[in-house]
DNA sequence: GCTATACTTCGCCAAGTGACTAAATGAAAT
DNA sequence: ATTTCATTTAGTCACTTGGCGAAGTATAGC
């Protein structure tokens, strides 16, 4: 039951939900991630985190860059995944984070870096 | 997305998955629900009500008794009631519940009622 | 070792939430 | 119309949560 209600509990967030569907294109690193959703660093770190906890993203380290990826880590959480996918497949915000995460991928990653904590 | 949110909310505590859940087989009354929650009727049936705002649920009314039932209002509802039932499916508390569900609907349903509204 | 940088954790605040009691509402019985 | 009864709504309280800035941690470069 309480990994059922961390998933729940992880996917009633709208800033969650955008973080987790922006990784439908491929992995993020947290700094990219911050540029989308225009929230803080630490704000956007603790978001990832309670995804990761509750097994719908994976993440690794390369040196000082950390990456996220979308990540089934249990039959309840691949099909939390699911659903969330299909649920939301033709909403408008998300498909105009689709839109954002393309030129942010295209911008160096130390530029993002920078921006997101620099201000 | 605000109705995916309203279903991932409603489905992110764990009372209200047990009341749900308890409709698997079949309606029943509000009363009956308290019975098995062992919670206040006012409680209740605020539980209800986010999970009927969410499509999970549909409710009648009969006289002053009402009635819940499991019910896919839309889509999203339909796959997450699939999501949540599947993933719970071996979960000890919820056969608890069902078990305790089969003695409730054994009573008769005043005596249910008065025993949740008189004490 | 020191400095710079990306990220994480801590502490704070305001808003949100689950549980309760009391009051209000709707239906049934008299 | 009044009373009884099942449920709902309103208000309160303690706890939780999303967002922030500051401090802490981990990694890289010199």
């Amino acid at each position: 039951m309480k990994s059922f209600l961390a998933i729940a509990k992880a996917l009633s967030d709208e800033t969650r939900v955008r973080a987790l569907l922006s990784l439908q294109g491929g992995e993020l690193c947290l700094c990219q991630v911050v540029d989308l959703l225009r929230l803080s660093p630490s704000t956007v770190s603790k978001h990832m985190s309670v995804l990761g906890q509750a097994g719908l993203v994976a993440r690794r380290r390369e040196g000082r860059w950390i990456y996220y990826r979308l990540s089934g880590a249990t039959p309840a959480a691949r099909a939390a995944l699911r659903w969330a996918r299909r649920s939301l497949e033709g909403e408008k915000a998300i498909a105009e984070d689709a839109r954002r995460v393309c030129c942010i991928r295209g911008k160096d990653l130390n530029e993002v870096a920078n921006c997101c904590y620099k201000e």
